[in-house]
RNA sequence: GGGCCCGUAGUCGAGGGGUUAAGACGUCUGCUUGACGUGCAGAAGAUCCCAGGUUCGAAUCCUGGCGGGCCCACCA
């Protein structure tokens, strides 16, 4: 072995790939493990975010494999979306039609994915990359718009005319879950109303003077002494219209004047508002986000359209006052604008009504950590309003359905024409009423095709393997995607298979910059990780990941773990060929004698292999790292090595021999229970020390051999290394060198130690460089 | 307003009803020990956020503060 070099990484990425290491094959005898990885969204490169969660289920992956399970791990890619289009848009301009548009967006989108795959593999995730799926692919297409028409025919999808969140920017109706909040600065305009039947004025506040065409109601508090009198009478707009007084719980008694217009729909409030109280519904505005249906300001931009009304209205004098209100928007996830609700025709999935399957499902699989749970029972119940999810945008899986232009019909395309293309179809008749129906041109919101991926990675619908590989054993996922990705993933598969789709989540948080903050361009505390693979190597990176705990908690990035993972590395690389060094004659068949201290070291390698096995079991790497460093670089390297040396480097066979072999089992048995941690490293000692073969990631774990725990191995071993400590420390304090020998040494043993010591006697003298020794009692233990 | 998480040495962080509360980085002192100075041997550094309560005993459990984070709702 050579000095380490991170070519050794590069080296092994490329024997991997091309020996189809990680290839899964189904033997039908080993149990399966699946893991639903999550699709990145093709932005082009890796994060710190990607790096971390990952890792967290490679390490997993590599884990089963080697304790004897089949490993599913597919690794996809969700590829479609408004981010593309927006950049693809820019760099082509926006006169392509469709189809050449959407070629572009696969185009580039292909380019991201080769770069990310190789940073993936850089990295030793341990993918199956022979079962990569693409959300773009045809293929993939196919399989969402076969759910979709499943979910049809049970009448859970279909087309509806209601108030949707609406980007006005991007043209297209969203999702709660795609929406965003900012602060920001308004006025609060107070207007004045009149009661009807009174003739009393009615000042109503509101930061919306726009929408006043699309009043529908006045809302007071029932509790309001002020206004209680009013409910039931009229009111008149300042546009003199007529409406409502109505008396409702949940009007805030201290905001403004105490009294609320309701329009349709100026917030979401109001639309509770609406159906709670059966009240007309005006259209306010169009998709560009322009009013309509109002006498004089139709086609006015929002923001006109309300200079314009408070202009009005203060010329009429009913202007009462303007005061500044801090407000929190709605925005746009993706374009950063603002956001209304519109009546729109869309598509929609009914979630509303399963909230009660889902929670009973999701209570099912196991939660790492459980408290996890808590969020998606929380957001479940939340949920009010069925997912709408079609999208007026292009690089999308297009809505396998008929619409009726007279009725409204809807009918699902036949399943001869999966993957189905819009711009191909014909239009055909409605069965329902004769009249044209056209093919549907939206396409299904992003979460539509990724709700299906632990279908996908199971074969479903068409190989008869699928049941064999649903539900997934595992789904790892990020905490913030839990009311998106598991909420939805969990709805469609539960009502496409009746089944839970997966048998445990395990949930991780984001990284954050060194300085604790969210990273951000803006704060300019991003850390890259390929900088860090450069600069550190993969492997020190990956025990990075392990270092600040596994659970799903935001951690900040940290250099100094990351030194002292880079120093790991090293030491293990440094002790491996020392092991080389040191057994170069090794022979398993040489007669040996086994001492105090390898029955030491053994005893404790068994009690660190239960607890290493043990913690990756429960994906707990930070204990399963922590407790193999510990042992690895302090009690083999720091101790055992040591006492070792003078019998390596000594005539007698028997005992040369002995250490020899303990040192390649406790090695050996170290590099494996850190293989699924370190991949390359380990590979590369395995290969060069015990096996050149087979590879360290398809060789087994190491198994447990109780006999070699023992407290009296254990006892003596401790005194042994105790004894050697105070040796040390007394040198120390000599300032002697460790390697000086000291002609006689009287030593203190506790009474109840006592029995070990002629058992230890020749090794302390070889190993702390003692002439002489003489055994005493004492109630510590220490040297003069 | 609701839910969840968290508050431990200069920094980052394990742990957790009962003797001296891990470990890492940093700091200080020794050691050119033949795998490694990316090392070895030592040392200093903590009222475990605050206040009550439960207990023979709390940093650990409970309650209430204070502080931080995430998610959700609302703000006409």
């Amino acid at each position: 072995m050579d000095k380490y070099s991170k070519d050794i990484e590069i080296k092994w990425m490329k024997h991997w790939s091309s020996n189809n290491t990680y290839a899964f094959k189904d033997d039908g005898k080993k149990p399966i493990y699946s893991i639903d990885t999550p699709p990145p969204f093709t932005s082009g490169k890796l994060h710190m975010g990607h790096v971390l969660s990952y890792s967290l289920f490679d390490f997993a992956a590599r884990f089963k494999r080697m304790r004897g399970c089949n490993v599913l791990y597919p690794q996809g890619w969700d590829c479609q979306g408004f981010p593309t289009e927006v950049k693809v848009e820019k760099k082509y301009g926006k006169n392509l039609n469709r189809d050449e548009f959407v070629n572009r967006c696969i185009e580039w989108t292909k380019e991201f994915i080769e770069t990310m795959r190789s940073q993936m593999m850089r990295m030793g995730f341990s993918a199956d990359w022979s079962r990569e799926y693409k959300t773009m692919d045809p293929e993939y297409h196919k399989k969402v718009q076969y759910s979709l028409i499943k979910m049809h025919e049970q009448g859970l999808v279909y087309i509806g005319e209601h108030p949707v969140f609406w980007c006005a920017n991007c043209r297209s109706a969203i999702a709660k879950a795609e929406t965003e909040e900012v602060e920001r600065k308004t006025v609060l305009n107070y207007i004045k109303f009149r009661v009807a039947e009174t003739e009393e004025d009615l000042i109503i506040a509101t930061t919306r003077p726009e929408y006043l065409h699309a009043c529908v109601a006045v809302f007071v508090h029932p509790d309001d002494e002020r206004y209680r009198h009013l409910i039931g009478k009229d009111a008149i707009t300042p546009l003199g219209k007529q409406v409502k007084i109505i008396g409702d719980v949940d009007v805030e008694k201290d905001f403004g004047t105490g009294i609320v217009m309701v329009c349709t729909f100026g917030d979401k409030q109001d639309a509770v508002w609406v159906y709670r109280h059966n009240l007309p519904i005006i259209d306010a505005i169009d998709e560009a986000g322009r009013i309509k249906n109002s006498d004089k300001f139709d086609g006015l931009k929002l923001t006109d359209a309300r200079e314009a009304m408070l202009k009005r209205i203060k010329e009429d004098g009913k202007l009462v006052k303007t005061e500044a209100l801090h407000q929190v928007v709605k925005i746009h996830d993706r374009c950063k604008k603002p956001i209304e609700l519109k009546m729109s025709k869309q598509w929609f999935c009914k979630v509303d009504g399963f909230q009660r399957d889902i929670i009973k499902a999701a209570k099912e699989m196991e939660w790492i950590p459980s408290y996890t749970l808590q969020y998606l029972v929380d957001w479940t119940n939340f949920v009010e309003w069925d997912w709408v999810i079609s999208r007026q945008r292009h690089f999308g899986t297009p809505l396998p359905f008929y619409v009726c232009s007279k009725c409204n019909h809807t009918a699902p395309v036949d399943e001869s024409e999966l993957p189905f293309k819009p711009d191909k179809a014909k239009n055909r008749k409605c069965d329902k009423c004769g009249h044209e129906m056209k093919p549907e041109r939206s396409v299904a919101d992003v979460w539509v095709d990724s709700s299906i991926t632990p279908l996908i990675i199971s074969g479903w619908p068409d190989n008869e393997n699928w049941k064999k590989y649903y539900p997934v054993s595992l789904r790892p996922q990020g905490i913030e995607i839990i009311r998106t990705w598991a909420f939805y993933t969990i709805y469609r598969t539960l009502v496409l298979t009746g089944k839970p789709p997966f048998k445990q989540l395990l949930l991780n948080g984001n990284v954050l910059g060194p300085d604790g903050k969210k990273m951000s361009k803006s704060l300019g505390n991003i850390v890259d990780p390929l900088e860090l693979v450069e600069k550190y190597s993969a492997d020190a990176v990956r025990i990075w990941v392990t270092m600040s705990g596994a659970t799903a908690k935001d951690r900040p990035f940290n250099y100094q773990e990351m030194k002292y993972a880079q120093s790991f590395i090293n030491k293990l690389w440094n002790a491996s060929r020392f092991v080389e060094n040191a057994c170069k004659d090794y022979d398993a068949n040489n007669e040996m004698q086994f001492i105090t201290a390898d029955r030491w070291i053994m005893d404790k390698l068994e009690r660190v292999k239960h607890k290493v096995t043990e913690a990756y079991e429960k994906y707990d790497y930070f204990t399963a790292t922590t407790e193999l460093q510990n042992f690895f670089w302090h009690d083999f390297c720091d101790n055992y090595l040591e006492f070792v040396k003078y019998r390596i480097y000594s005539d007698e066979a028997k005992l040369k021999a002995s250490a020899q072999h303990t040192l390649r089992t406790v090695l050996l048995q170290s590099i494996k229970m850190l293989a699924p941690v370190a991949p390359f490293t380990t590979e590369e000692v395995y290969n060069e020390l015990f096996n050149n073969e087979e590879s360290i990631h398809l060789s087994s774990w190491p198994e447990q051999l109780k006999e070699n725990i023992n407290d009296d191995y254990k006892n003596a071993g401790e005194l042994l290394a105790s004894i050697i400590s105070e040796i040390r420390k007394y040198k120390n304090s000599k300032k002697m060198s460790l390697k000086e020998e000291l002609p006689y040494l009287k030593i203190f043993v506790p009474k109840e130690l006592e029995r070990y010591n002629e058992q230890i006697r020749d090794e302390v003298k070889n190993i702390g460089k003692v002439k002489d020794i003489e055994f005493a009692i004492g109630e510590q233990i220490c040297v003069e």
